[in-house]
DNA sequence: CGAGGAATTGATTTCCATCAATGACGGTGG
DNA sequence: CCACCGTCATTGATGGAAATCAATTCCTCG
């Protein structure tokens, strides 16, 4: 699943598995903008006819689609659409805010331990989790292209988080040992 | 204006002079999320009861301020409106996204040169710009802030530009003096 | 004139990138 | 079954970008 920059008349949603939505920069580098878990739905392609970026799956994966042109329609005649779609919209732009402060003013165990706090309450909505263990299949270069550091030093950050017992991600899932510890370094505010 | 995090009716449209939306961290840090002009909505505002960031300004300003509750009411009955919200919403996520892209994959450099050419296209589309002069009310803190550097640094960066004759910004005033160079430093894709 | 915020500049430190080498797997094909 | 690869993770050594600390200058404004 490769989305480019092109036009479409769909609007996705992820059924199952993960993805991610990224742009890729000229000089070869790329900025993952978001992770995909099932239920999302690529709320740019509700009021846009091409994206902005591209959208890449992480394992396997079902993707539904819908035609934009139907949505559209049914929004005019009941309005409750609609305001969902805006809502879910606003929702986003929060996130990206947030990821802004993240980005802009966290260190590298303080963005990696922000990532990780988000995806678990994502993982958290969508299933139950035992023993703090969160599957993420993640390479440590997703992590390096979502947080903006290379993937050398996450590897490193994340050797930092196994001494210190905070966290041990290995073999595609993330186990939380110290809780407190991981929010007081990830949390905004 | 100092909005903070609590519940408001309203939704707000800055009619003169510039603001800016910052979130404060608890370590004292602050991120500039964006800066506002004339004719800028806070579309948070328009979905939300409660933002969740912070609004200054940086100059003298002018704001109107209206009822969500009657804009909702209003979209009730035409369809338009909503849609143009929405509409903006998903511009906003896109700038965000954008945003997020120069932060996690720029130079100080390059955030710094992005910073000036988004704020130029937002100046431009609002007055009449000659000799490559654009009015900025803005401390190099703002600059930092804004690009997640310290104001030390942004002051060598801005010299740095000053020799290698790219831009000038001093008195409030930038001066763009190779369009170009500063294009293909601040420029994503 | 004096005071305080803003900008500049230098010296030093810290953090992260880069370069490079090694080991651990997992798949593939002989 | 095992030698061979490619990908991924780890680790060390080094370099560079930006932060931090600190001093000085420049303004603006009382």
């Amino acid at each position: 699943m490769v989305l480019a920059n092109q036009p479409s008349p769909d609007v996705y949603v992820l059924c199952s598995g993960w993805g991610f939505r990224f742009v890729q920069l000229p000089n070869g580098r790329r900025q993952i903008l978001g992770f995909l878990l099932p239920g999302d739905v690529l709320t740019t392609s509700l009021f846009r006819e091409s994206l902005h970026f591209s959208v890449k799956a992480l394992t396997a994966i079902q993707v539904s689609t819908m035609k934009r042109a139907e949505i559209h329609a049914r929004a005019a005649l009941n309005l409750q659409i609609l305001w969902e779609a805006a809502e879910c919209c606003a929702a986003e732009t929060l996130a990206a805010d947030n990821m802004i402060a993240v980005l802009g003013q966290f260190s590298a165990e303080e963005r990696i331990a922000h990532l990780f706090l988000h995806l678990m309450k994502e993982i958290s909505i969508r299933s139950v989790i035992r023993d703090a263990r969160y599957p993420l299949p993640l390479r440590q270069q997703h992590i390096a292209d979502a947080v903006g550091l290379t993937p050398v030093h996450v590897s490193r950050i994340l050797s930092v988080f196994r001494e210190r017992g905070i966290a041990d991600l290995s073999n595609g899932v993330l186990e939380v040992l110290n809780l407190r510890e991981l929010q007081r370094l990830g949390t905004l505010n």
